[in-house]
DNA sequence: AGCACGCCGACT
DNA sequence: GTCGGCGTGCTC
């Protein structure tokens, strides 16, 4: 037999199937597997996509060295999945191919030096044993190899690894009857009291057993001397049997388990659409559009019941902030022990384990970030995307996948519906739901029967504000005391970290700058540096101007750490949690500030957009946005959206139990119709406006878009080659079709490398795919000069 | 991609 | 002679 393989090798030529001859001794090779084969003078991982008894390759195929899984990791459908999405993003199938698979399934290549003579394996080089030539640096050490490869007496070897361990443990199994450990008990001399405690522990839990190490060492605190000796004498039988690093124990379960949700009549009414396509097995895809706290979830986990009484599979996504706290818990709580979740808080090894929980078919729920859409689940009854507005579901380096596309694409390949459900939809979702594509569902109201919180604009050109600070207003700060007054949480957004935006000079204007970024330094309070938020550099916080040495410098823009000190001041007593990048770097401090806010342990939650989305505190009467604009301007034609979004979302924090709400916004812009319609929180009145604007801008979802950018060193590289790119592609393409740039990126420069982009929006254009792809080529050809292509397709930022 | 091979100019 | 740099072609 011959194996069809796609090799782990990201390049143009190598983008295809290489076959390979199937030897005795490997059996039979399911096609998913994932494989070592030789290739040129290497050995490298690579994925059985097709299996074939003839090959049209004239030279003599080599052999599979390794099949390395037991079980073909990639299902029929993902790897059918990565042809197509392969095509869809510009990228290689194996990037596609890696990206579906747990990290650790990546392999580890090395190169190392093996001695052959005897004299050769004398040498101190080795020190007894083979040297990893990765590692070797040393001039010295270089020509010393290079002469032993010569007169061979040492040679190279390549080697791949598979770096996905399974965890595995010490289980114990009884030999014996319950009678003769009752003899051996008695027969044991009474002081060997460890002994006696063993065997007495094994008569008493007789029925329980086997057991692992670890279970019986923590019950009855018998360490591993005695139970190696107890199977020294016979009395026990050791084996290893793998287990799963499991992730889970901190959530607490089955309080909800089968839980009956009363529903209102709008969530029946939902229901009632979907579950018959559902029981259809329909590939039909629904837009949920429901106001904050209207009750979405129960409609998600109505739907995942209803799947699952079928004997489907549901697959869930939501995007990866809402995964720590809340949503994984009501989900797991529900359905317990079936459920597996994947995101990126776990470590790469409990990660595997939920992921072979998945694909042995362990679970019939799959609950997890963008990536989890790719979780090889099968007999798939139902997708369900959460917030499937948020930007997230976009991958932003390679590949640039949108978990909606895939998502919908398995819909279709499963014949099951899919749910997207979203207080403020994507507008493109929202327009397709018009066009009748999706079919579109309302809840349009509170599922407390609660009406949307009051939202009170605070104009901050006019808005007055004590202790010498002009980030609080005086409106803001009395709400919140007000509210602390009543024993109720606040909730105050700032959509930017740190503690001062940038260092600005009064004396000559000196802006202190990123040396590999165009963008300002932020001062941060608490590690006393200056830092870029995009690359990590660091430099201490001046004293004086860098440029001109005067002493009259500034620290401006207000960051959360800034707000956090103004309010100590404002308000001494009260207790103030921040949450930002910055606090929650750390694995499980994420839940830990939430836990801490949820008991009440802090008055005020301040944090940027990470606390807009998903939380469901129902002490929070009060939700301030302390700067409305950070995101109003940035030059992205999709800044209005956002806005929208963000401020409707972060105002559906507030009032969510029986308490009403209140949101107090502070813009310089309380004009805009972004803000002014989040105000009302009228999500279809923002659609049809910012829809109108669309149309009039040539922007999606009236056109499809492409970004191509290139990026260099120098900046005329990157430029030259840009106009290049244009030149090229656009008498190949459509008059209505427009081309826009190359320009510098908003950012034009980031990790020393400056960024040109050319943007198409096109209506109908046949031939763009195909020409893409040969800019895809090209870009590998022009890599040797320092020059990177990207090709986003439907960018979320454009920027 | 990453490796070998071949060609070329440079250097102890 | 030997070394390193670079262009070219190949990987089942």
């Amino acid at each position: 037999m011959i194996a069809q393989v796609i090799v782990d090798v990201a390049a143009k030529q190598t983008d295809r199937v290489f076959e390979y001859h199937i030897p005795d001794e490997l059996g039979e090779v399911e096609v998913g597997s994932r494989v070592f084969v030789p290739f040129g003078p290497r050995k490298v991982q690579g994925f059985v996509i097709g299996l074939s008894t003839k090959s049209k390759y004239q030279g003599e195929l080599k052999d599979l060295l390794l099949v390395v899984d037991e079980m073909p990791p990639l299902t029929k459908e993902l790897i059918t999945l990565s042809q197509a999405l392969a095509n869809h993003v510009y990228s290689y199938r194996i990037s596609i191919l890696k990206t579906m698979l747990p990290r650790v399934m990546r392999a580890n290549y090395r190169k190392i030096l093996v001695p052959v003579s005897a004299k050769a394996k004398k040498l101190r080089l080795f020190q007894g044993e083979p040297l990893d030539l990765n590692r070797v640096t040393n001039n010295k050490q270089i020509a010393e190899i290079r002469h032993l490869l010569r007169s061979n007496d040492a040679k190279v070897e390549y080697l791949v690894e598979n770096r996905a361990k399974v965890k595995t443990e010490s289980q114990y199994l009884l030999t014996k009857t319950k009678e003769d450990y009752v003899n051996i008990y008695e027969a044991i001399r009474s002081n060997a009291t460890k002994q006696k405690k063993l065997v007495m522990f094994l008569i008493e839990n007789y029925a329980k057993f086997p057991l692992l190490q670890n279970e019986i060492e923590q019950d009855a605190k018998i360490n591993t001397v005695s139970l190696t000796n107890a199977v020294k004498k016979g009395w026990l039988n050791k084996k290893q049997v793998e287990i799963y690093r499991n992730p889970l124990d901190d959530y607490d379960k089955d309080e909800n388990q089968n839980k009956k949700i009363i529903l209102n009549p709008d969530q029946k009414n939902a229901l009632r659409k979907i579950i018959p396509i559902i029981n259809e097995k329909q590939a039909q895809t629904f837009l949920l559009e429901g106001v904050t706290g209207s009750g979405k979830t129960e409609v998600y986990l109505n739907a995942i019941s209803a799947t699952l009484k079928i004997g489907k599979n549901a697959l869930m996504l939501v995007p990866e902030i809402s995964l720590t706290p809340q949503m994984v818990e009501q989900v797991k709580s529900h359905f317990g022990e079936q459920v597996a979740v994947l995101h990126s808080g776990l470590s790469e090894g409990e990660l595997y384990d939920e992921w072979r929980r998945i694909r042995r078919g362990e679970v019939r729920v799959v609950v997890g970030a963008r990536s989890a859409v790719f979780a090889p689940l099968t007999n798939i009854g139902l997708i369900v995307i959460d917030e499937e507005h948020e930007s997230s579901y976009k991958q932003e380096d390679n590949p640039r996948y949108h978990a909606r596309d895939v998502a919908i694409w398995r819909s279709k390949y499963n014949s099951c519906p899919l749910l997207l459900g979203s207080a403020t939809p994507a507008l493109g979702s929202r327009a397709r739901a018009q066009k009748g594509v999706y079919q579109l569902l309302r809840l349009p109201q509170r599922a407390n029967k609660q009406s949307l919180p009051e939202v009170n604009l605070i104009d901050l050109k006019k808005a007055n504000f004590t202790g010498g600070q002009f980030d609080l207003s005086v409106e803001l700060v009395t709400a919140i005391k007000n509210r602390m007054a009543n024993k109720e949480q606040v909730i105050l957004m700032l959509n930017r970290r740190g503690f001062a935006n940038f260092m600005l000079c009064r004396e000559c204007g000196y802006v202190m700058k990123c040396p590999n970024c165009d963008l300002s330094l932020t001062m941060h309070k608490d590690t006393q540096k200056m830092q870029c938020h995009y690359c990590g550099y660091t430099a201490a916080i001046p004293r004086e101007c860098p440029n001109c040495h005067s002493k009259n410098i500034r620290f401006l823009g207000t960051g959360t750490q800034k707000v956090m000190a103004e309010l100590n001041k404002l308000i001494p007593e009260a207790r103030i949690l921040r949450m930002d990048v910055d606090t929650t770097r750390r694995k499980g401090s994420f839940k830990k500030i939430l836990d801490a806010f949820g008991d009440h342990e802090a008055d005020i939650l301040l944090g940027t957009q990470m606390i807009a989305k998903g939380l469901d505190f129902p002490n929070v009467t009060l939700v301030g946005v302390i700067n409305a604009d950070t995101g109003l301007w940035v030059p992205d034609y999709n800044a209005s959206e956002r806005t929208f979004e963000l401020l409707t979302q972060v105002a559906g924090r507030a009032g969510r139990a029986e308490k009403k709400g209140e949101v107090i916004i502070q813009t310089f812009n309380p004009d805009h119709y972004a803000i002014k319609l989040a105000q009302t929180q009228d999500y279809e009145r923002f659609y049809q406006y910012e829809m109108r604007v669309r149309h009039a801008g040539n922007y999606p979802p009236y056109f499809y878009t492409v970004l191509i950018s290139v990026a260099a060193k120098k900046e005329q590289n990157a430029a030259r080659e840009a106009y290049k790119i244009k030149n090229w592609l656009q008498p190949q393409l459509n008059r209505q079709t427009i081309v826009l740039g190359p320009t510098p990126s908003a950012i034009s420069r980031l990790k020393n490398q400056y960024y040109y982009q050319i943007l198409v929006k096109y209506k109908k254009e046949d031939q763009l795919n195909q020409l893409l792809h040969q800019i895809q080529d090209s870009a590998q050809k022009v890599k040797k000069y320092g020059l990177s292509v990207y090709i986003d397709n439907e960018p979320e930022r454009i920027m």
